[in-house]
DNA sequence: CATCCACGA
């Protein structure tokens, strides 16, 4: 372990200009009817100046105009103790005598409830599904029936061409009859911005290996660039296929329904899409919609991307971490592959850097096609940004005319808390002031479907005939930024804050932070003011504070997190060369060492930096590296198939359910299931639970009951399924001890060691905090856990950085495990003086003792 | 006493 992969001489940050962008607002007068929203400056064009680009992240909380101290909590209510709720759940401690098997109540016997039928494999759900990535295409000379398109000269058409194959009669790639309702949306999509610049987009297409393709909302990209790619390229005669991926699921999934109907084909057949635990692709797939994250997986297993004739990269300038390592991957693809074509599409804001990054690629820009947005400063700045924003909302109310708020705060329960606050306010507006009704929704991410789904309603009528209009009010967090998009939006209100996840690597801590958004962010918050007519955005804090203050552009995912999955990826995708491989913006060269060093104590990586069989493997399950070592190392701790389990567990939502109107009940439910060794064998037990008899006879009403996410149980259900498979794909056994095994849940605690020995804590003296090993950060146990006993060792799933130090979903271990189990990082000669190595020595010295007597005895 | 932005495999 003395031998550390060599990072020297790669730290540098790459800087690079930002151009003037075109996208601004057009401000508009102020007079639509009068009505002025008082305490906001008169609109302002918006027009980002030249400035660098920093690369490193920001690591400052100050706000924008001023450091926002935020409104101290309420105090919530303490709540009164629960009376002792009867248990049938708990898992007994195996000191004690068990009962016989006979004896128990099968409710209460977490032990049946683990040994449930392992569901039949529901194929349909899976479409065919395989982890044989870049399997060989069978597929049939698929167009031969379709005449005007065999007459294509491939990447020597013209628009003229492809338009006289799309008028028909029949479909240029199924050879079938065209309906009318395509011919209907091509009408419509011929009115797209993009359709009049095809031309000049083939030419571009048909001279460089590399295009940038750069429009706005509205330009018609996402739907037709493929399709014109398609009509050139002919992906059908080398039996390759048409890639355009995504950064979400549901973008994926949706875009390809709609390109399917455009092309009048049905989803699946020649238009199909891609996502984790859904294929719907077939033979005849020539344009496959998929999300980034999925042609990574498929790029791990074919590392030229064979299958593919032309790959389309959108929303690259959402900079996912997957787009920027997809990216980085294609430059050096494209050299080994001169017959691959790329296109890159983006927003403007990033359009120079995305092509000096290709090359010096051409690029090609398409107006879109938005309404007007009015932009409104703060004269001076706020103090308190969510005191500001519900000012703004009622203002807005009171005296803008009719059109939907949407107003972006930071997390889940600023959001509850706002909503609360504005619909009392609205009320009296409304008894006081003849003012018209008000809806308030919020909207988060972990709020539950049917609840995301309430905001589409539309806006409540007037109370009484010829009253004021009503309308609605959407306090949303970033997921209305980028992911959701609600029409019939005019006002935005933006305090210019959200909730930024930040790495530390000198801790290796990843933590949200609430941070000042950038320009780019800025301009796409008030872009969703104007997606139905013309609307207005009011900005909480200065001009200046918004020309001087925010950053261009928010830092890329690869520059704010831990990148150990990222560089095993990189590793399994082939590239050798870390040092040199060319991301867009390179991160910290001590974040990309964290990783190394931490692949290398897992043993994914060797001494020089190379894959290691078991790295192989581990790159194999869509998983963090620790994640994936506990499940490859559990058969050795005989209980793979618990582990498994809880491997599905941790890598879906939160399982528990605290809704704020009944968090009494919610933890009294919650401790039925709690395991006194902690968090993961009790997430553990209401998995048994939920795949036992009583569970599955009404999942629904039981989740519900007992409050636990039926989203997440299920999510975790699949997830399990898909691990399960790729375990059997490489013979990793699955196997249990016995429950009546006084072991049993001791295994899993080893296991759990096997993964996660760097995530451990240690007791500090009498006091309640405790300190991590080797990183010597102050941590206290998170809220939310079960543990009651105060246990000198803890491992934990996650540090949590938020008003404290907190670490989350722990569960008690031994030191003797720590020590025997990963033997390397706890060398007690690599600790230096402190309460940590003094304990790991007291262990030591115990455990020579016992082995004496032991030899005494004998 | 007190509890996580958004994504993805």
């Amino acid at each position: 372990m003395d031998r550390r992969p060599d990072l020297q001489g790669q730290g540098r940050f790459k800087r690079r200009k930002m151009e003037d962008t075109d996208s601004r607002y057009s401000a508009e007068s102020d007079d639509d009817g009068g009505v002025k929203v008082g305490n906001f400056a008169q609109p302002t064009e918006v027009k980002p100046k030249k400035e660098d680009l920093d690369a490193r992240p920001s690591r400052h909380t100050e706000g924008i105009d001023q450091l926002v101290e935020k409104t101290s909590k309420k105090k919530r209510k303490k709540e009164e103790d629960a009376e002792e709720a009867s248990d049938p759940y708990i898992a007994r401690q195996h000191e004690e005598p068990l009962p016989k098997k006979k004896e128990l109540d099968p409710r209460a016997n977490p032990y049946l409830a683990h040994r449930y039928e392992e569901p039949a494999e529901d194929e349909g759900s899976y479409n065919g599904y395989s982890n044989g990535y870049g399997r060989p295409t069978n597929r049939m000379n698929g167009v031969s029936n379709a005449s005007s398109l065999a007459r294509f000269p491939r990447h020597k058409s013209t628009a003229a061409m492809a338009k006289n194959a799309e008028d028909g009669p029949n479909n240029p790639f199924s050879g079938q009859p065209l309906s009318s309702q395509y011919f209907s949306i091509l009408k419509t999509r011929r009115n797209l911005p993009v359709h009049q610049q095809r031309d000049e987009f083939l030419q571009m297409y048909q001279k460089s290996q590399f295009l940038v393709f750069v429009g706005e909302t509205g330009s018609g990209k996402t739907t037709q660039i493929p399709q014109f790619v398609l009509f050139d390229d002919q992906p059908q005669i080398q039996r390759k296929l048409v890639a355009c991926t995504q950064p979400r699921r549901v973008a994926a999934m949706s875009v390809a329904q709609r390109v399917a109907n455009e092309m009048d084909v049905t989803l699946g057949d020649e238009v199909g899409y891609n996502i984790r635990f859904e294929d719907v692709t077939s033979q005849k797939t020539i344009l496959k919609y998929m999300t980034d994250g999925m042609l990574l997986r498929e790029a791990m297993n074919d590392n030229n991307l064979n299958r593919y004739s032309t790959i389309i990269l959108d929303e690259a300038h959402e900079r996912t971490l997957a787009t920027d390592t997809l990216m980085g991957l294609l430059k050096e693809v494209a050299q080994r592959r001169p017959d691959l074509k790329i296109v890159i599409m983006s927003a403007t804001l990033d359009a120079q850097k995305f092509q000096s990054y290709f090359n010096d690629a051409p690029l090609l820009a398409v107006p879109g096609r938005t309404h007007p947005v009015e932009i409104f400063y703060t004269p001076e700045p706020e103090r308190d940004y969510v005191e500001a924003s519900l000012r703004t909302v009622l203002q807005i109310h009171a005296s803008e005319p009719e059109g939907d708020i949407l107003l972006f705060l930071t997390g889940e329960e600023e959001i509850e808390d706002a909503c609360r606050k504005i619909r009392l306010e609205a009320d009296e507006m409304i008894r006081e002031a003849d003012a018209g009704p008000l809806t308030v929704y919020p909207l988060y991410g972990t709020l539950p479907p049917n609840q995301q789904q309430k905001i589409f309603d539309p806006a409540p009528p007037p109370s009484k005939k010829g009253g004021r209009p009503g309308r609605k009010c959407i306090v949303s967090t970033n997921i209305a930024e980028t992911s959701l998009t609600i029409d019939g939006i005019v006002y935005v209100v933006d305090p210019g804050f959200s909730k930024q996840k930040i790495y530390n690597p000198r801790i290796r801590v990843e933590s949200l932070l609430v941070s000042p958004i950038s320009k780019a962010s800025a301009q796409q918050r008030a872009g969703r003011a104007g997606r139905t007519r013309p609307g207005k955005c009011f900005r909480l804090y200065t001009e200046g504070a918004f020309k001087k203050e925010l950053i261009e552009t928010t830092h890329p995912e690869v520059l704010r997190s831990n990148l150990s999955s990222t560089v095993l990826d990189l590793k399994k995708l082939g590239i050798d060369d870390l040092v040199h491989f060319d991301l867009m913006d390179p991160p910290a060269p001590e974040t990309l060492m964290r990783a190394l060093e931490e692949l290398n104590y897992l043993a994914c990586l060797d001494d020089e930096g190379n894959l290691t069989a078991l790295g192989k493997l581990a790159s194999e399950f869509p998983l963090d590296p620790t994640l994936a070592v506990m499940l490859i190392s559990s058969p050795e701790f005989y209980c793979s198939n618990e582990v498994l389990s809880l491997t599905a567990l941790l890598s879906v939502p939160q399982v528990f359910v605290r809704p704020a109107s009944a968090r009494k009940r919610a933890d009294e439910m919650k401790s039925l299931f709690a395991h006194p060794d902690g968090d993961h064998l009790t997430m553990l037990n209401v998995y048994h639970a939920f795949k036992g008899p009583e569970a599955q006879a009404n999942p629904k009403q039981w989740c519900h009951d007992h409050f636990v996410s039926l989203r997440a149980l299920q999510s975790a259900d699949n997830v399990r399924q898909q691990l399960k498979r790729i375990m059997e794909t490489h013979e990793i056994e699955l196997v249990s001890a016995p429950f009546e095994d006084k072991n049993y849940y001791t295994n899993i605690r080893r296991a759990l060691v096997a993964g996660f020995f760097m995530q451990v804590a240690m007791k500090e003296g009498n006091s309640k905090t405790y300190v991590t090993v080797k990183d010597n950060q102050n941590v206290i146990l998170h809220p939310s856990t079960v543990l009651q006993t105060e246990s000198d060792w803890l491992l934990y799933n996650e540090f949590v950085l938020t008003t404290k130090n907190y670490i989350r979903t722990v569960t008690t271990v031994k030191p003797e495990w720590l020590m025997d189990i990963a033997p390397t990082y706890y060398n007690i000669t690599e600790f230096g003086k402190g309460p940590v190595k003094s304990a790991l020595q007291r262990t030591i010295d115990k455990v020579r003792r016992k082995e004496a007597t032991k030899g005494r005895k004998r």
